[in-house]
DNA sequence: GCGGACTGCTTACCT
DNA sequence: ACAGGTAAGCAGTCCGCG
């Protein structure tokens, strides 16, 4: 299926060469082209009137038709279907104005969009009661919202107090949830759930039910057997949405490569003036392929590629881009690596310039993202750019977000490197290195068991979105987007930020940090030293858990009846309900429990077959992003449901948390070495001690508290956050030291490194000896290396630091990093917020050289014997070593400087 | 005019 | 567009100093 198409391209190129890109289209060529148009009259393929089952991957709104839409993939054939909504569903916003009173509003009854009023009961949690509402109809999304004007959600407020002088209600007008897409509008009241099993039945789209799915969500009552039945009813629906098999994914990675006359700008997509020379993807049904535009003077190649890479040449430019489009109508899922800023941006604005027409280009081009009028387009940057997913689902393997680095650290492949520019390499060596980026792209999504491909199908499923949208949005979006689904799912009306604000803004604690809002965690000043035995506890999701067990939520915080306002929150002047448990309470409290309780243990159970195993470890995975991210969304002013009381009560019972278990573990003799936040460094405790503080913390605070690890021995030097810890398999744990920061150069982490390596073969006191002799070498080598001026490159000298903004909007101060970014920008090299400045610090003014630019001997030693000689004191001190005793730095010496 | 004490800015990290 | 807390280095400012 997917050849028939291809074929046609795949022809022996022709041996005429014209190297003018933009020749027409040749008339020959018509007859073809009017072949297509028919064929793309029926495409989309819409679903048939009765559908295996298929994955709901994405929904969007039809303007032609006028109705939702759903892209579904169905696995066996590997195809998508299109579903048109064929119930009638409209978009709508409620307002508190009654029919009468709206009725007087002219602009709202004369707009186009509007349909018609309905009259209904809402739920309002911040008001605890049920209200009357009015339900605004209308026949297009754009009129509600998503205008700069004129759209019925500015109407309402706009114009009801003047079109009703006689006031007939003193509330002044409000609108709600007329800021919901349309689409996902559509998937909360059609209990839709993205990422799960439908089938079309007679025309209708109906769930899939598994039988043995089924079988084991309903284990969750003996799973939870202390569940209420209102916290099983939600354990149940999460469980469902995360036990659902997944698919295969039938997909490609693509990547082009443009020949731009300057090499060191990146063309500019939306002009796109220059060709595109060549592109290669690589399928999961294992096909490599590179396609090349034949250009003038351009050969061959010596080295040949691999036997199953497949070359195709084109003589236009437009039949390279009519064959990758082949592609994009043919494939479900497309993988980029910046395709939404670059690949499909360009492929579009280039194909518009050579004159093809919209309907013939496949991709939907919008101010951030490209779409696919057929499958689903991935864009891996967009996804591995998300911190989130970079802390907590890759544990921050890859540190800079490049193809390169992203691809060294998850799949261990590198993109190639290249000395000369585009325009000189031959055939062979242009294909082998647009083919390695596609390959990098796809094997992104198919490491560790398509960990990628899946982790994106559980967010669609926990948050309710499409996987193009899920797989593009921060960890708020999907907190707020399965929020959403439960307010509607309960009749609850969506609040507006400013209300929850208005009635819940104030916080009551000072933080410690200048300019934030509250008071945060707890960090236990650390005992310094050499410590054996340390036993590491902590409570497993600490704050996801204070939210379940004090029942916290924007409308429980607060509340408005007079019994609950003795129910304080420890530290804060806040009170919280009695009466009914808060939506994130359950919601929140019940995914920890799943996957504290079931999740965690499943990823580990030997007893399944590892495939089962593997989607247990992709989905606890999935939970651990969102339940990390579950509390500070609430004291993020960009977060829907923004509600300073509740992070701050969330922190203050965290302090509360830990202090308690402080003192108890005082009062039963053991010494606490650190703690920070949620975790407790216990010196050599009996297992006496540790049960009766489990058994405390679990009676007393209704809390679990694990031991976590236990350290063969710990470093502390005095400073917070900063402490090196090794397992008794030789695993050893560093934590904030400088020499494992990203900026450091390579010499001196190397050496930090080769510590790290020593450190690990200590067992006992007795080792020590030994080992801090050794580590005195390691330190006395790298001195002695620098003061030769031995080292084997300057990259080895680099410090690699971030670039946060854009150079101009550096005012305050010019850090070291930006001076040589500036230094870089004028010899020519483009410069933006993100990049990764590598410079070297030199002796003359102003300290600083680009590594690039920097030579051997201007390079300032002392500053990099300063370096190592701080990246060091925080472990030798704790060693009882010195470092100017190490590089034999005599006592007069150093007094003299 | 210069250096030390200080504050603020910036980045990278921890939980 | 998840939060606050901590470390570190450097830039910039203020103040004293005949």
């Amino acid at each position: 299926m997917a050849q028939q198409s291809l074929d046609f391209y795949s022809q022996p190129p022709k041996k005429t060469i014209k190297a003018e890109a933009k020749a027409e289209t040749p008339p020959t060529a018509l007859g073809e082209q009017e072949k297509k148009e028919r064929k793309r009259r029926v495409f989309p393929p819409e679903a048939p009137e009765n559908l295996p089952p298929s994955y709901f991957v994405s929904a969007s709104y039809d303007g032609h038709q006028r109705k939702a839409v759903v892209k579904l993939y169905e696995p066996e054939s590997g195809n998508i279907y299109f579903w048109y909504d064929n119930t009638g569903h409209k978009p709508y916003c409620l307002t508190n104005l009654s029919e009468r009173e709206l009725k007087k509003i002219e602009r709202l009854m004369t707009h186009p969009g509007f349909d018609h009023f309905e009259t209904t009961v809402k739920f309002n949690p911040l008001l605890d009661r049920k209200m009357q509402v009015t339900k605004i109809v209308a026949s297009d999304p754009l009129a509600i919202g998503g205008k700069p004007q004129g759209t019925i959600r500015d109407i309402i407020p706009e114009d009801f107090p003047k079109t009703s002088p006689s006031m007939a209600s003193a509330e002044e007008a409000k609108v709600w949830e007329a800021r919901i897409k349309y689409y996902q509008c559509y998937i909360y009241d059609k209990q839709f759930l993205p990422g799960m099993i439908f089938e079309v039945k007679n025309g209708n789209l109906i769930p899939t039910i598994l039988e043995q799915t089924e079988k084991i969500v309903e284990q969750m009552k003996t799973i939870f057997p202390e569940a209420t039945p209102q916290e099983l009813e939600y354990l149940t629906e999460w469980a469902r949405l995360l036990e659902y098999p997944a698919p295969k994914f039938r997909r490609t990675a693509i990547d082009i490569e443009v020949y731009a006359p300057i090499s060191t700008r990146v063309p500019d997509p939306r002009e796109a003036a220059y060709p595109i020379i060549c592109i290669s993807m690589y399928t999961s049904d294992n096909q490599k392929k590179v396609m090349l535009l034949k250009r003038e003077g351009v050969r061959e190649g010596n080295e040949h590629l691999p036997a199953d890479v497949k070359l195709e040449y084109y003589d236009t430019e437009e039949k390279l881009l009519k064959a990758v489009f082949e592609v994009l109508w043919e494939y479900p899922f497309i993988i980029t690596f910046n395709g939404d800023d670059f690949d499909l941006r360009y492929l579009a604005h280039r194909a518009l310039n050579l004159g093809m027409r919209r309907n013939e280009i496949p991709i939907e081009v919008g101010r951030r993202v490209c779409l696919l009028r057929y499958g689903v387009h991935i864009d891996l940057y967009k996804f591995f750019f998300n911190r989130s997913i970079q802390i907590y689902a890759f544990s921050n393997r890859y540190r800079d977000v490049t193809l390169d680095d992203v691809g060294n650290a998850i799949i261990g492949v590198e993109k190639i490197k290249l000395e000369k520019a585009f325009g000189d390499l031959t055939y062979t060596e242009l294909a082998k290195y647009c083919l390695r980026d596609s390959e990098i792209t796809f094997k992104l999504t198919s490491a560790e068991d398509e960990l990628a491909m899946k982790l994106i199908l559980v967010l669609a499923r926990i948050s309710s979105m499409p996987m193009e949208d899920v797989s593009r949005q921060g960890v708020s979006r999907w907190i707020r987007n399965f929020m959403h689904r439960e307010h509607r799912k309960r009749n609850m009306l969506i609040p507006n930020p400013e209300d929850i604000l208005a009635q819940k803004g104030k916080t009551t604690t000072t933080a410690i940090i200048k300019g934030k809002k509250y008071k945060g965690a707890i960090v236990v000043e650390p005992t310094p030293g050499v410590h054996f035995n340390v036993a590491v506890m902590d409570f497993p999701s600490l704050y996801p858990s204070i939210i379940k067990v004090w029942n916290l939520g924007y409308q429980s915080i607060l509340c408005p009846h007079p019994e609950c306002r003795s129910n304080i929150v420890p530290g804060t002047t806040h009170w919280v309900c009695t009466r009914e448990r808060a939506l994130e309470s359950l919601l929140i409290g019940s995914l920890r429990d799943l996957r504290v309780r079931w999740y965690k243990l499943k990823a580990k159970d030997k007893a399944l077959p590892a495939e089962l195993r593997s989607w247990y470890k992709i989905t606890q995975g999935a939970l651990k992003v969102i339940l990390n991210a579950s509390y500070g969304v609430f004291g993020a002013d960009s977060f829907d449901l923004y509600c300073p009381p509740v992070a701050e009560a969330t922190a203050a019972i965290g302090r509360h948390s830990i202090t308690q278990i402080l003192g108890r573990a005082e009062q039963l003799g053991i010494q606490v070495l650190y703690g920070d936040t949620d975790s407790l460094f216990l010196k050599n405790p009996s297992k006496e001690q540790v049960e009766e503080l489990v058994r405390w913390t679990e009676h007393e605070l209704k809390m679990s508290i694990d031991m976590e690890k236990i350290y063969r021995y710990a470093v502390f030097s005095s400073r917070k956050k900063n402490y090196l810890g090794v397992l008794e398999d030789g695993t050893v744990d560093v934590k904030g030291l400088t020499g494992k920061k990203k900026h450091v150069p390579f010499f001196i982490k190397n050496a930090f490194n080769q510590m790290k390596e020593r450190l690990a073969r200590v067992k006992n006191p007795a080792d020590f000896e030994a080992a801090k002799k050794d580590i005195a070498s390691i330190v006395r080598e790298r001195y002695t290396r620098l003061k030769r001026r031995e080292w084997q490159n300057m990259d080895e000298l680099a410090f690699h630091v971030v670039l946060g903004d854009d150079l101009h909007r550096y005012t305050k101060t010019t850090p070291q990093h930006v001076k040589a970014a500036k230094m870089l920008e004028e010899s020519g090299v483009e410069i933006r917020a993100g990049d990764l400045i590598s410079f070297v610090k030199t002796v003359r003014e102003p300290h600083v050289k680009p590594v690039e630019l920097a030579t051997k001997n201007e390079v300032d030693v002392d500053k990099y014997i300063a370096y190592l000689h701080s990246t060091f004191d925080q472990v030798l001190d704790a060693l009882g070593l010195s470092f100017d005793e190490i590089i034999g730095l005599t006592k007069l010496e150093r007094f003299l400087g």
